[in-house]
DNA sequence: TCTGGGGTCCTAGGACCC
DNA sequence: TCTGGGGTCCTAGGACCC
């Protein structure tokens, strides 16, 4: 039996944890940069606010509704996605944290000890609100794609109320039959407009289609889910927890970028990022891929990328700075407005099994990077930075309204007066 | 006045080589 | 004179997710 745990709308959530005025207000968060909205809480939903439209293209409509905005406040999410996935580990040995708001949980041989998992369902429903304030939804499947599917049903579909279980034919084809075909995992908008063309409408009309058929006609991925649906496990535990086969950190700078000073301020930030991420995987980076643009909306868009090829895999942040910055004069180019930049991982390697230079001697340091994520980790992870990451960089993102720091600075911890 | 997210994976097609 | 295969690497763009 599988799970999957994860939050209402999870940023629109955290901005209410400490803040209860709004608990009962139209909440939306912002992207990066104020620039579309990412998260629309449930009272906001009912409203018809829309998930990622620009966000000066609705202004006024949420102006008129009053509708509370906020910026995006990634390390407050972060602070409180911790807490919550601590308190669902408690409830099962074999967890694996998906994304900020999402876990999966596998359940081996636990029906000796679980003979109501609609019961356990609220049991960790209830912990999580109880410990953090954040409401969850839990779905549970006998396939990965399953539980997906019965965790929409407790978020979404009216009767569940927070807990689904899609385990035998009559509960799959409840779920499946009340839920949209693009709402289920893996079958986005495009690949929904194709099926309705064949009357395929619901998750269960996919379900019911020739696996087989559905491979030829599309592609072994909609084979899979197909599979999925019908209980047939595809994705084992190890293909969830894959490490990832690339890693990006890319972002439109705050205010456009004109020199290669700044450009490359922000080039080695993001390298800097990317080489946490790596080091968290335990993989090292053969091939890396630096990048900066204008904007798509510009006339003249220009877009420059060069790769990298390490000639010893590494995971060094100061390897990484110093490959990042020997570029930077063939990616800046005199007089471009740029938009956005980053860096990629584009060819990863396992840490276990790392292919030496003979020739050259390896200037890897796997003590100081230690140390170095021991004091961001403990500190947050602006404690500690590469010199050319540059000091208080005027390209830093806009965030007009954002929440305070909840968590992580001493003078926004929220007081209590008696 | 201007404003348009970020991450991951996959594939088609072009360039190049033998 | 004309036509032919298969591999690798790279890039751009599509698709999906949140």
């Amino acid at each position: 039996m599988y799970a999957l745990v994860d939050a209402v709308s999870y940023y629109a959530s955290c901005e209410k944890v400490f803040d209860p005025s709004i608990r009962n207000k139209p909440v939306v968060v912002l992207t990066n940069n104020d620039g579309c909205i990412c998260a629309v809480c449930p009272i906001a939903r009912r409203l018809g606010v829309p998930k990622f439209k620009p966000y000066f293209q609705i202004k006024h409509f949420l102006a008129k509704h009053n509708v509370v905005i906020r910026s995006s406040n990634y390390e407050l999410y972060a602070d409180l996605s911790e807490k919550m996935m601590n308190v669902i580990a408690r409830y099962c040995d074999n967890q694996y944290v998906y994304s900020i708001d999402e876990s999966f949980l596998q359940f081996k041989h636990y029906s000796n000890i679980i003979d109501d998992w609609h019961e356990y369902g609220h049991k960790i429903r209830r912990a999580v609100w109880k410990e953090t304030r954040l409401p969850v939804g839990v779905g549970f499947g006998s396939t990965p794609t399953l539980a997906k599917a019965a965790n929409h049903a407790a978020k979404k579909l009216p009767g569940f109320n927070g807990v689904a279980i899609v385990d035998d034919d009559a509960s799959r084809k409840e779920v499946l039959s009340r839920m949209s075909v693009t709402d289920v995992w893996g079958i986005g908008n495009r690949l929904g407009k194709r099926l309705n063309v064949l009357s395929i409408n619901t998750g269960w009309d996919l379900a019911n289609q020739s696996a087989k058929l559905m491979r030829t006609q599309f592609s072994v991925v909609v084979e899979r889910t197909v599979n999925e649906l019908n209980g047939i496990a595809c994705l084992s535990w190890d293909d969830i927890r894959r490490p990832k086969k690339e890693i990006f950190s890319t972002r439109s700078f705050g205010q456009r970028v004109n020199d290669s000073y700044s450009l490359n301020t922000a080039l080695v930030s993001h390298g800097a990022i990317v080489a946490r991420k790596v080091r968290q995987q335990q993989s090292l980076i053969k091939r890396l891929v630096i990048f900066a643009a204008s904007s798509p909306h510009d006339d003249n868009y220009y877009n420059k990328s060069i790769i990298h090829e390490f000639s010893v895999a590494t995971d060094n942040t100061l390897t990484i700075a110093t490959a990042i910055s020997a570029v930077i004069h063939d990616i800046y180019l005199s007089g471009v407005n740029y938009y956005r930049c980053g860096v990629g991982a584009i060819e990863l390697t396992n840490n276990q099994f790392m292919q030496h230079d003979m020739f050259s001697a390896s200037d890897d340091n796997p003590e100081l990077m230690h140390c170095y994520d021991g004091i961001n980790n403990r500190y947050g992870n602006d404690s500690l930075k590469v010199a050319a990451e540059g000091i208080n960089e005027k390209w830093h993102m806009r965030r007009e309204f954002l929440s305070p720091s909840f968590t992580s600075k001493w003078r926004d911890i929220p007081k209590i007066e008696c």
